[in-house]
RNA sequence: GCCUCUGUAGCUCAGCUGGCUUAGAGCAGCUGAUUUGUAAUCAGCAGGUCGUGGGUUCGAGUCCCUCCAGAGGCUCCA
């Protein structure tokens, strides 16, 4: 007997064999239709394998996380199938699931395979689908895997089979197509329904562009045909999200193939943004104590030397720049930290003046890989919201904290709530890779992860993440097209200090080395402005927005009471403009609606006898007429909740 | 950097398998008319050596190659 525990903790009890299947079948038939994969004991695995004696099982469908995968990973080894009918001799890497979709890595040999291929594959994947096809397992022992692998002669599979424990080894059959797959699958082929390939890029076998590039194939498939065509309706609207789409349309920043790629050039309008985001959180640093420095742009050659960044990265940066004569060497500044060690070398330093927060909007510039760069999430000029601090070994966690607290009060204005914080830890299998005492780098770790749970923050933690000179705190937020990234960093540095021997005298007047915490709550202007255009549609929050109201004369004989009513609300620090064209105001209203302009005021006759204006406010519509004095206080309080 | 794709006026796009025109349209711009009441008033004008450089051809925006830039990935990210 097999007895059986569903989640609800109701219990069951089925024949010797029994498999997930059945389970679902004896519930309902329904059920059993939309039953993709099981988790059993905790383990997801094939519903069609038979359950242990004592099973808490979950029956997994399209709306789990798991059987989701399940079906994606199923799709992957399909279009695996069609493949390799359509293109015979073609050698398959690896095929797993991803957060939307699947791909597989495949060599094709010669061939060569591009977009106008895939409906053909998408036709054949269809046809294997129709044929429902069950997905069999068979563990095998490692000779016969590697038999079978060195009779297809693929190179990929035997790489990944030499990696495997003999024993552990399982194969999955469906129709003519077997494949090495740990598994599991959905019960058979035809629970694909509607078949989508996306696209087609270039992978190195096993991530290694020292190694064979392989093509590879995305694609997503769903259960219905609504909802590949809700997955398509949901893309095209991330789309008209996009920072880039958007901030050519509201002018905001612009690149130039002449200036040089990845080199954005900011519109007055842009500018105007980023300049109102700089002064929200320099008033921010001033509260918590932090002190403006300047750096110039460059730097000798020698400082980066010191720093370590020369030897690490000397190979691919921007070339040093040369004087004419001396031949001496600078480079363009890769980042502030340095610099303001400098800066706190400039005078000595008790311990009574610790800590110090040195913060400096700084441009540094990266020679990033051509194909890596992005809009303004990915750049090779950009500036950081960056700041030092340099404390005593004690200061660190209470730094470390407020700065926590720094960045959270950011993300709540600007109201990003769905932010994933991630603690960067050294990769414990390969120490050679960082720089820096065992001891300090413990000391670091332990800092941040006590500073984290002590301020409730919930957070993962990545080995192998950390920068080569100490352990961070990353904020990643994802943009519209759901890529994830990295906005605020907070990162501990036990080396620079070290290296440029960076001293404070200490109450028993000795002298000691003080601790170093870079930070960065937005990352960098241009990053953070992106990811703030894309999720908020380009409709930015009053207090931020560059013009929060166009005054709208329904003929020229009101510009003049316009312009009175402009003045009237600048001295309450509103921003705006009059829209004085010669156009109906139809017409103007319409530019502003599509420029996302948050407010409307329209003047004419009725309004300049009452000393009033008509008020629209974006989305809403007409709100009616409005004091000059009523509306300034209700523009005041709509950006006072924005604040607070 | 690598793989695949893309590149026509400021913007969005037409231009079929190379040949009738001096490469078209809408929006934006300029000029004029209109003096306008809650999402597009009308007319006219101007604007492009079709990303760049080569090649094939009697003839190329259209075919081939180089380079540049952009997109989606891979790798990388102090």
């Amino acid at each position: 007997m097999v007895e059986v525990i569903l989640p609800d903790g109701s219990k069951r009890e089925y024949d010797e064999g029994a498999t997930a299947l059945d389970v679902a079948l004896s519930i309902s038939e329904g059920l059993a239709r939309n039953v993709l994969a099981a988790e059993v004991n905790g383990e997801v695995v094939d519903a069609t394998r038979p359950l242990p004696a004592t099973a808490n099982l979950k029956l997994l469908t399209w709306n789990d996380k798991d059987g989701k995968s399940t079906m994606w990973h199923s799709s992957a080894h399909l279009m695996a199938e069609a493949i390799e009918a359509l293109y015979p001799g073609t050698k398959l890497a690896i095929g797993p699931s991803i957060d939307a979709g699947f791909y597989y890595d495949i060599d094709l040999g010669g061939h060569k395979i591009t977009d106008e291929d895939l409906p053909a594959i998408e036709k054949k994947m269809k046809e294997l689908a129709g044929q429902k096809n069950t997905f069999d397992r068979q563990e095998i022992s490692k000779a016969d895997a590697i038999k079978y692998f060195t009779e297809k002669d693929d190179e990929y599979k035997l790489e990944l089979i030499d990696g495997l424990d003999d024993g552990t080894i399982t194969f999955y059959t469906q129709g003519n197509f077997t494949d090495l797959c740990r598994g599991p699958h959905v019960p058979h082929t035809g629970f694909i329904k509607s078949i989508k390939l996306t696209s087609i890029a270039g992978a190195y076998w096993r991530g290694d562009e020292n190694r064979q590039q392989l093509t590879r194939i995305y694609g997503i498939t769903f259960p219905k045909n609504k909802e590949l065509n809700e997955y398509l309706e949901m893309i095209e609207e991330a789309k008209k999200r996009d920072h880039r789409k958007l901030g050519k349309e509201m002018g905001l920043f612009t690149f130039s193939q002449k200036v040089g790629q990845g080199l954005p050039l900011w519109l007055p309008k842009g500018a105007a943004l980023r300049e109102r985001l700089e002064n929200f959180l320099k008033v921010a640093q001033r509260k918590a104590g932090y002190e403006p420095v300047i750096s110039p742009h460059i730097g000798h050659k020698d400082l980066y030397v010191t720093s370590g960044h020369y030897a690490k990265y000397g190979e691919d940066s921007f070339r040093p720049i040369m004087t004419p004569h001396e031949g001496e060497e600078f480079l363009l500044k890769p980042m502030n930290c340095p610099h303001h060690c400098e800066i706190y070398k400039a005078t000595p330093k008790s311990y009574k003046d610790l800590p110090v927060r040195y913060a400096e909007f700084g441009t540094v510039y990266r020679y990033e890989q051509s194909g890596e760069l992005h809009g303004l999430t990915r750049v090779r000029g950009f500036t950081q919201d960056d700041a030092h601090l340099f404390c005593t070994p004690e200061q660190v966690k209470e730094e470390f904290k407020n700065v926590i607290d720094l960045v959270l009060y950011i993300f709540k204005t600007l109201k990003f709530e769905n932010f994933r914080a991630q603690i960067s830890l050294r990769d414990p299998d390969n120490p050679e890779k960082y720089i820096g005492s065992d001891e300090n780098w413990e000391k670091a770790e332990r800092s941040i992860i006590e500073a984290t749970e002590e301020k409730g923050l919930d957070s993962v933690i990545e080995y192998g993440e950390a920068a080569f000179y100490g352990p961070k705190l990353d904020f990643m937020v994802k943009d519209a097209l759901n890529r994830e990234w990295q906005l605020g960093t907070i990162q501990v540095d036990y080396n620079l200090p070290e290296r440029f021997e960076l001293e404070y005298v200490g109450a028993d007047n000795e002298r000691h080395r003080p601790v170093m915490i870079h930070r960065a709550p937005f990352g960098s202007m241009e990053r953070f402005v992106a990811v703030l255009i894309e999720h908020c549609g380009g409709k930015f929050p009053l207090w931020l927005t560059t013009d929060q109201i166009a005054i709208l004369p329904v003929s020229e004989k009101y510009n003049d009471y316009a312009q009175k009513v402009l003045n009237y609300l600048n001295n309450y620090d509103i921003r705006g403009f009059v829209d004085d064209r010669n156009e109906k105001v139809g017409k103007k209203i319409r530019d502003n609606e599509v420029d996302k302009i948050p407010f409307m005021l329209i003047v004419g006759e009725k309004e300049e006898d009452n000393n009033e204006v008509s008020v629209r406010k974006q989305g809403d519509g007409d709100l009616g007429a409005m004091s000059l004095e009523k509306f300034s206080e209700f523009i005041g309080q709509e950006i006072d909740k924005e604040l607070n």
